[in-house]
DNA sequence: TCGTTGTCATCAATCGATTGCAATATACCC
DNA sequence: GGGTATATTGCAATCGATTGATGACAACGA
């Protein structure tokens, strides 16, 4: 374990100032000798000499470095994001420190202070989507020093940057999708609980079935959470209904429900049908193919980087920019289509 | 967007000086006066003061604060590992910054750098097991000025502290399974080319065969990538021969396998036996139910913390401390146990 | 000899916090 | 009232780098 070296050991080791040694290792435009140039760089390079970013962007006041919040780095959705969100910052010559909250609003202000007190020159933001309560984060967040872009959800009303998937539409679209199958009876499988986004997806699943003059039925709407078992617990009570397809509002939620279908013996899409969402897993062997309403994480790291750039240039209007995209239906094998006989 | 709020101003507004602020805010024992310490406190809530903790790391010289660096966070182990490691330090109270860097040598050398100059106080590198050019990256851990644990794979003779499963006796373990369920001709489907895990484990598998007499046949022995796409090109060759079973050397390569074995019409275990690496997709449905050697990431992660936490208290012995995990055969549904008439 | 020009390099303030030591004010004691 | 304790608070250096303002010195012309 080597110890730092620090400007003025170089400066010392040369003979000459740290002023020098800065001006010459930062390739400023000054006169130094071309002699002393050379021994400069040859000394540091020598010593392993590297800046001390936390001393530099102390004075300079940006750290080109941007952070990120997560919810659970473990879910394929955000680390997919993560990932996309990561190589677009480098691109831009931004690291990325990716954190990864639980998903508690008290542990997103936390991190989300670590962050800001480390000197990030921008955040991205993936919070809020929970119903704990998150007034001391929406207050910190509207007092942020730096500019912030909400991704995928949103505290509700904050002025702020937002870019996200309308997930209502994307609700309505699968089911709409599932009503042109000539479904009648459709169950919902989403987290409208604890979730706002599980809410607008709810939303537009009742919009759907109100658009063509069907009922919305309580029965037929069903509570999990964005996990496997909380899916696969519920989905006994889907199948005792007389839905003949499900909306499932995650591909969490659909991986349960698949698994307890599979256990009860149940085939897709002949017994039921089945869309999901996200299709984050696409690559995945499933049995059958999922169709499925796609957000693609790309994209939506795309349009973040995109408000981010702009506010850090100081291009970014007065008011908070929103970027609502629309997903879209990847009809693959999960769905049966009804010869129409209602 | 507020302005950054600094002591100084804390300072001013209480009229008294940034020392007594300092003082107070950060609890130490001190002799001010009970009146000014609640005015101090409370004038720092109503301007939302938060020190900086730049300025503060740079005199404190540490700043709780940990490093990762894995070759792509999208992968399920890696999210995994991730998200394991840093609920563990922030149970320490540190905070972990989490980067993905691609996998290319000069990628983890330049996050490593980004890391480094930014002030964390010790960083986990999973890196060093493609076969890029790692020399600069070596010689960057050699002379780090802060404790390096390598997790899951290791650069090479670097004197380094190191956290890993034993790859060779996952492999040795996963073919001898299939050894004693009756196979004989095993083939495996594995990354040894630009992989040292891979190796590893492809060196278990052969001295499993030669362990029981069964001849090492490099007919099949077969290449893949570490990613489905890979897997599934390569696997059409590994069911051209007469192997009953495969070993594959990871969840992904399994994965590659079972899309090409579902496309050709074969099934698993009836066909063909499989096992497979990581288990990582286990709550994930699949038919049959993967039999796979597992690598919990959380005891990874909990034993790499051990490791750093130890030299960042400096209990950390002078020689490079070594823990080598043994994996678990998870036995679920993919093996078919054959009569043995061989 | 003085002034001018040009070249090479350094000074010193600054970023925002921490902290050992010094300083001031008040109280207390004989 | 003189001197010591004690309670409060401030000064100034420090961490490691950046940068606008300045200085030193040599060569050259008049």
């Amino acid at each position: 374990m080597a110890n730092k070296v620090t400007l003025k050991q170089i400066a010392q080791e040369v003979g000459l100032s740290p002023s020098s040694v800065s001006l010459v290792l930062n390739n400023r435009p000054c006169r130094i000798s071309e002699e002393n140039r050379k021994l400069i760089k040859e000394v540091a390079a020598r010593n392993h000499y590297v800046p001390n970013q936390i001393a530099r962007s102390l004075v300079m006041r940006e750290s080109r470095t941007l952070g990120l919040i997560v919810p659970n780095i473990e879910s394929r959705f955000f680390a997919s994001l993560a990932g996309s969100l990561e190589k677009r910052c480098r691109e831009d010559g931004y690291a990325l420190f990716i954190t990864s909250s639980g998903g508690s609003a008290d542990d997103d202000l936390e991190l989300l202070r670590q962050l800001v007190t480390r000197g990030v020159d921008g955040v991205f933001l993936v919070v809020g989507d929970e119903f704990s309560d998150d007034r001391a984060l929406r207050e910190e967040v509207s007092h942020l020093p730096i500019p912030a872009v909400m991704v995928d959800r949103a505290i509700e009303g904050l002025e702020c940057d937002k870019v996200m998937f309308d997930h209502e539409m994307g609700g309505y679209m699968a089911t709409r999708y599932l009503i042109e199958q000539g479904h009648r009876r459709i169950a919902c499988l989403v987290n409208a609980r604890r979730s706002n986004t599980g809410r607008k997806r709810l939303a537009g699943y009742e919009r759907a079935l109100r658009e063509v003059g069907l009922p919305i039925d309580a029965r037929l709407e069903f509570e999990s959470e964005y996990y496997i078992p909380s899916a696969y617990e519920a989905s006994e009570a889907v199948l005792a209904t007389d839905a003949t397809a499900v909306f499932a509002s995650s591909d969490n939620i659909a991986l349960g429900l698949l698994k307890r279908l599979h256990e009860m013996g149940k085939s897709i899409p002949g017994d039921i049908s089945v869309v999901s969402y996200d299709n984050s897993a696409a690559d995945v062997l499933f049995e059958p193919a999922l169709t499925a309403i796609e957000q693609d994480p790309g994209v939506l790291a795309e349009h973040a980087f995109g408000c981010m750039s702009k506010r850090l240039a100081g291009r970014g209007g007065r008011r908070a920019e929103e970027v609502v995209l629309e997903p879209a239906l990847i009809v693959k094998d999960s769905v049966l289509e009804l010869t129409k006989h209602n």
